[in-house]
DNA sequence: CAGATTAGTTCGTGGTGCGGACTATCGTCA
DNA sequence: TGACGATAGTCCGCACCACGAACTAATCTG
């Protein structure tokens, strides 16, 4: 068996990062889901089925989340007119703004847990985890495109 | 503004963990709460108040929490002697294998997910992130304990 | 012993995610 | 052109999750 000291690390990190994400959310008084939907949808509007993609979601688990996420003013949907069964899902005004918002202070929260490091290991780190994050992967698991940088 | 990069590639590599954890959960038929509790329990045995404060919970979403993997078989509650109010969680020995079982395969699951590393810069992974998890944080968020080397 | 504190439960609310069944539309191919 | 299979999205019922407020029972303190 390997190391795993890493592995185990990393698990307890994702912990940490959920609870940041809960913290912030909270603050903008939406759920955690809420916000990484948002925190997608700067990367452009999409339709429900590649939304599902991306997040790793049923397309039935995307219409409730989408229908609170507009209720609450952060989204509407977009009749396509070309293909009359879909719509596109785009932020309003407010939505874009708090996803601006929560991706900065989330970023924040996150860079402070990090703390003091010396700039090479950081930016080493950074190709290093961003070659895991990219790495091809098999599709049931495939996307984690929220919280791209805006 | 400082450079944000790696706090977003760490909380991309976060929601990936989260999945591993999602994936792992299904597969023992379990959420990935009851995982979560399960794996805290291999450290020990505690009552609903103190478990509440290591996962950051109320202590009112303990009890369904606990409900549910007790009905599982995973878990009982054992009243306490000496404090008749209160009530220590303990595995059975189906949880125990579970829980262990479970820690296995999130930890072999995310050291796939890593992948081919430069040594040298795995050791600087794990520092740092050793370094995030321990460090000692506000109460708030304050215990991750789950998932520690069994 | 009275009153404050603590351990845990109960209840109601809103959110999450699933799978299966359904509607409407689109594309294809005969 | 017209039937038919694929596709986009919704609806429903289910189990689960987490919260806060109100509650019970036991313990501690003065």
């Amino acid at each position: 068996m390997e190391d795993t000291g890493l592995a185990t690390a990393l698990v307890r990190l994702a912990h940490l990062v959920s609870r940041v994400y809960a913290e912030v959310s909270k603050e903008f008084e939406l759920t955690p889901q809420q916000i990484q939907l948002l925190c997608m949808l700067l990367g452009g509007s999409t339709g429900m089925t590649e939304m599902s993609r991306a997040l790793g979601l049923e397309k039935s688990s995307m219409t409730g989340l989408v229908d609170r996420a507009e209720r609450r003013g952060m989204v509407v949907r977009v009749r396509d007119q070309r293909d009359r069964r879909a719509c596109g899902i785009e932020l309003t005004d407010q939505g874009r703004k708090v996803a601006h918002d929560a991706h900065r202070k989330v970023t924040a929260q996150v860079e402070a847990l990090i703390g003091e490091i010396d700039p090479d290991d950081r930016e080493r780190l950074e190709t290093v985890v961003m070659g895991i994050v990219h790495a091809p992967r098999p599709a049931t698991r495939a996307a984690t495109r929220a919280h791209s940088p805006a």
